[in-house]
DNA sequence: TCTTGACCTAGAGACGACTCTAGTTCCTAG
DNA sequence: CTAGGAACTAGAGTCGTCTCTAGGTCAAGA
């Protein structure tokens, strides 16, 4: 099955254009092929890949590191090695963008209920209790 | 007790830069007074507050939010309303966001676990079993 | 006196990740 | 044959958040 641009940007979410960069920052698994007129063909595979590259994004990996990550991959077999490695060091910083992210959770939700309680007691205050 | 840009520098971890960016942002809740020769005097309060702040934006509120939310505080009571909501917004930005962090993590220590698995039975086969 | 170091301002520059523009090609339908 | 729509390229522009520069003030110590 092969896919324009245009439907790949539809089921990943991405941009036309988000599309063409990231194949320009060499983050496609495999060479996207070129049908008549030289368009881009994606195959569901390429899109799947994508998808990965987007949780990636999505969790702070920046575009280079995900361009090594994919040189990797492209190069085959022999080098699970350093894509582990990879994966576990961004695995690392995920887990502390999460602790951190909780931090300010908790925090936000400590003065939400701050405010709550105060704005209930004016409520309740202006109804006369 | 009075602090110079520097000394608040070295306890927010935010750079002079950064500080004197922030307060050209507005997003001070009081304005901080200057000492001789012009200088920056900040007190403890602005420090505590500097520190929420830093926590929204690591949190990835954007500065004008936080200038919104500053400007109410600002001026003083009469607001909560709507400080309560630009805070609970922002805590259902954040929910989101860790949700979807949680979600990368999972396909991220998925992925870790299979090549794992993979470089070990690589290994294993190294040493002869 | 001279130097050092912290501070000041206004404004320019950097960086990452897109996003958009201009000008073109190609296919399909009317 | 023409209009519309999707695709193409190279490269410029945008946005947010700082970060740095240039040129200056000021106080304290050698």
């Amino acid at each position: 099955m092969s896919l324009s641009i245009g439907q790949v940007a539809e089921r990943t979410g991405l941009s036309v254009h988000a599309l063409r960069f990231y194949e320009k920052e060499g983050i496609l698994a495999n060479q996207v092929h070129r049908g008549p007129g030289g368009r881009r063909v994606y195959t569901q595979q390429d899109v799947d890949w994508l998808r990965m590259c987007i949780m990636l994004r999505m969790s702070g990996m920046p575009v280079p590191e995900i361009r090594r990550y994919t040189e990797l991959v492209r190069q085959g077999d022999g080098n699970e090695l350093q894509r582990l490695d990879i994966l576990k060091e961004h695995q690392e910083r995920v887990r502390q963008q999460m602790a951190q992210l909780q931090e300010c959770m908790d925090l936000i939700t400590y003065k939400v209920g701050k405010y709550e309680d105060y704005v209930n007691s004016i409520a309740s205050r202006a109804i006369g209790q």
